[in-house]
DNA sequence: AACACCTACAACCGCAGAGCC
DNA sequence: TGGCTCTGCGGTTGTAGGTGT
């Protein structure tokens, strides 16, 4: 961007009285400095200060974007590297637009790059009349590669019942990162004295957070139709609205897991779709998809944003917490069926490396190894032809993990499944804003990552033991961060 | 050369949450 | 409790540069 001040403009601001000089447009290399120097005596934060007592006649609003997206260290500049994009578009499945975590778990990315890459990335595809995610992702939920998967949720749920479809998975770190996900469960759902949640009150309304109003529901799949939602493998579990009959948890299913509409990313990862609303509500595209022609579910394919708000359910917001954090688990175990496939899901789409060194055919990215390179855990990812030579009991399309690596999490999912499985019906789910989050972030929190040029294996290394809550991914502090440059 | 179109990027805007008083 | 400020997020817009016609 060229350094004049073309863009120089005396805006009275909105404050009426105090009409401050503010500049807008593009930043000089002056500003740049000064704002760089402003920082390195003062900190960052307090911006709105920086024009006060730096001269700059920059808002603090600007002053913060500036800093963030272009002066502070560690940022990354360039293209994407396809692990990138692989990342990104696999996020995005999963949480939708939701640009600042993406950029969480994006060292030396900032959401504003995130974002302006997946809006251009989107309407190269839409002009090209691709599906925004890679096919495979979508097959892979057919029913036919998840049966067991299917009839499990078949038999808890009933989709026809179900007010709307699936919300995009969060990250289990995610969840757990008091910084996005805090809302506390208790307030916003008052537990009665069992603290049961098996009958909320009726007529409970819950606001949804205004990322759901906004940027989600923006992207809510409004137009859905021939879907067969229910049956969604890689967002899981269609819930039913608490408005509605409850089908029996005690065995497979507990309430609250999942109950939140599916952003566009549900519908890519569901079966049958025909067309998409996608990020921004403005598009909406065929989407070649299998050969679904039923429309089994005008309940879920009606399902929009009113859908979601008037539902008595929890939202993503305030109640994704407990019952994302079990999905993840159960997404978790998901993936010894996935891994069976063999095939990437990324080859059709462009994005597999294809040179991989001694190990390969092409790595191999999943949901798991994306959902564990969130999460902090040691992955390798797997891949087709990595087999007896590095591993002995390996076979074609084998997971491997680095020892210990997955086991962390799992560890803690399978003992919230414990603990969860002990009480079926109700669970006394604790206010989020203390330790739980803390503990699980402590567990779970990507330390380093690292792309072993050698293998080409993404590892990311968990540090378990280790503390440093402020090291959380929002607010992650490019301090720490490993250097791209 | 002129124009249109596309892409990548930078920056702004509005909104909402959190914290403070 | 309400208002104010700060901060962060996501959506949108603007612009430079590249490319094709």
């Amino acid at each position: 961007m060229a350094t004049n001040d073309r863009g120089m403009k005396n805006s009275g601001g909105k404050n009426g009285g105090n009409r401050q000089v503010v500049k807008k447009g593009p930043w000089t290399t002056t500003e740049d400095t000064i704002l760089m120097e402003y920082v390195r005596k003062h900190g960052e934060g307090n911006w709105n200060a920086v024009q006060r007592n730096s001269g700059l006649m920059r808002c603090g609003k600007s002053c913060r974007l500036r800093w963030a997206n272009h002066l502070r260290p560690n940022l990354k500049k360039g293209a994407f590297s396809p692990e990138e994009e692989r990342i990104i578009i696999e996020l995005h499945a999963k949480i939708g637009n939701k640009w600042a975590r993406m950029a969480a778990q994006l060292p030396g990315r900032t959401d504003n790059e995130i974002k302006n890459y997946w809006n251009t990335r989107l309407k190269r595809r839409q002009r090209a009349n691709l599906p925004i995610y890679p096919q495979e992702l979508q097959s892979q939920n057919q029913p036919e590669h998840n049966q067991a998967q299917q009839s499990l949720i078949s038999s808890a749920f009933d989709p026809q019942r179900t007010t709307y479809n699936n919300p995009p998975s969060l990250s289990l770190l995610g969840i757990l990162n008091p910084s996005s996900m805090r809302p506390p469960i208790t307030h916003q759902f008052p537990l009665n004295g069992n603290k049961n949640f098996r009958n909320p009150p009726k007529g409970l309304s819950m606001t949804p957070p205004s990322s759901m109003q906004n940027s989600q529901f923006s992207s809510l799949p409004v137009s859905v139709s021939n879907n067969n939602f229910g049956h969604d493998l890689f967002n899981s579990t269609p819930m039913p609205s608490f408005q509605q009959t409850y089908p029996d948890f005690s065995s497979t299913m507990r309430p609250f897991l999942g109950n939140i509409p599916s952003n566009q990313n549900g519908l890519m990862f569901d079966m049958g779709i025909n067309s998409i609303n996608y990020p921004s509500g403005q598009l909406s595209m065929p989407v070649t998809t299998s050969s679904s022609s039923e429309n089994t579910s005008s309940g879920f394919g009606s399902s929009d944003a009113n859908n979601y708000t008037n539902v008595g359910g929890l939202s993503r917001g305030n109640s994704g917490l407990l019952e994302d954090l079990l999905e993840e688990s159960q997404t978790l175990t998901r993936a010894m069926k996935i891994e069976e496939r063999g095939k990437s899901l990324w080859e059709n789409y462009g994005l597999v490396e294809k040179e991989l060194g001694d190990h390969q055919d092409g790595a191999i990215f999943t949901e798991e190894s994306v959902y564990s390179f969130a999460h902090g855990d040691d992955v390798t990812l797997y891949n087709n032809s990595e087999s007896s030579s590095s591993n002995p009991n390996a076979s074609p399309g084998t997971i491997f993990k680095k020892e210990g690596s997955l086991k962390g999490t799992n560890q803690v999912d399978e003992d919230l499944m414990c603990l969860l499985d002990s009480f079926p019906l109700g669970v006394s789910v604790p206010d989020w804003n203390d330790h739980n989050s803390k503990i699980a972030s402590d567990d779970y929190k990507a330390e380093n990552l690292t792309e072993d040029s050698i293998n080409s294996q993404v590892i990311i290394t968990t540090n378990s033991g280790s503390k440093k809550h402020e090291l959380g991914l929002e607010g992650c502090c490019w301090y720490n961060m490993p250097s791209f440059c």
